[in-house]
DNA sequence: ATCTGTGCAAATAGTTTGCATCCTC
DNA sequence: GAGGATGCAAACTATTTGCACAGAT
């Protein structure tokens, strides 16, 4: 089964109804590799603004989404499949985001998570530097 | 030398003139241990938003202060000074930020920096849950 | 005396909310 | 048919910018 059908389901599950607005933005969730932003969203979809953000909103609490913060001036998100746990790489110069997954970094905040007297349930990883493309020949 | 002093002189010597506005900015993050919203300052201090914001982006910029972005609506800044080298615990709940530092993850990061692509230069690590209070026992 | 820092107010950018209408169940 | 979903526009919040003036060098 696909995310997109598995958040379809579990949002219809919680008593949300479906429509065309929902639709457009977990179709296009499930086949982004990375963060989007909400205003990209906008701009890609026929859909309302406000309906996209609504639509986040519940997807974010229903843990089907997650928002990933990177600096910028809007908030990224990214669907979130337990398969798929990573990171980001962000380029200073051009805004680039791409992906990563470590397992040492895994377990180091595993470790962390067990040691302090927060109660861990989630983290984000951020590393900020230039891309490929960036890196300036010269 | 106090964090204030060096951040006074480094910014006197990128020919920058003192004011009342930025001297303040300063000491405040002088003293304070974590991470400080602009909009925070501006209630703490008889200072203009805009005159801290500017002071902010220049003390960014030459490397003095961090922008660090836990997710909440205001961005945070906080010193920089390289034996502090923290991240952060965010509670969900009541949004209380509580410093650590973990010389395994920092390790990890190391590793990663080394193997990829990009070149890293810094990173920031959130970790999210509830702390100590907002853990209701009932 | 000059030229930058400051602070007010207006402008912007992202996000949220109010409300009339459409569509799903 | 009832009640939630949608989309427009207005409201809000954080941040930036324009500009006149005060203050530092």
């Amino acid at each position: 089964m696909t995310w997109a059908q598995h958040a379809e389901e579990k949002l219809d599950r919680a008593g949300y109804r479906s429509g065309g607005a929902r639709r457009q933005v977990i179709e296009l969730l499930g086949t982004e590799r990375c963060a989007l932003s909400a205003l990209e969203m906008d701009r890609r979809l026929a859909a309302g603004r406000a309906s996209i953000y609504r639509t986040l909103e519940q997807l974010e609490q229903l843990g089907l989404v997650q928002r990933v913060d990177v600096g910028g001036e809007a908030a990224g998100y990214e669907r979130l499949d337990p398969s798929g746990h990573h990171h980001h790489l962000v380029c200073r110069q051009c805004g680039l985001l791409a992906p990563f997954a470590d397992p040492d970094l895994e377990r180091a905040i595993e470790a962390i998570s067990g040691a302090t007297e927060f109660e861990v349930d989630g983290h984000d990883v951020v590393l900020r530097g230039r891309c490929p493309s960036c890196q300036d020949p010269s």
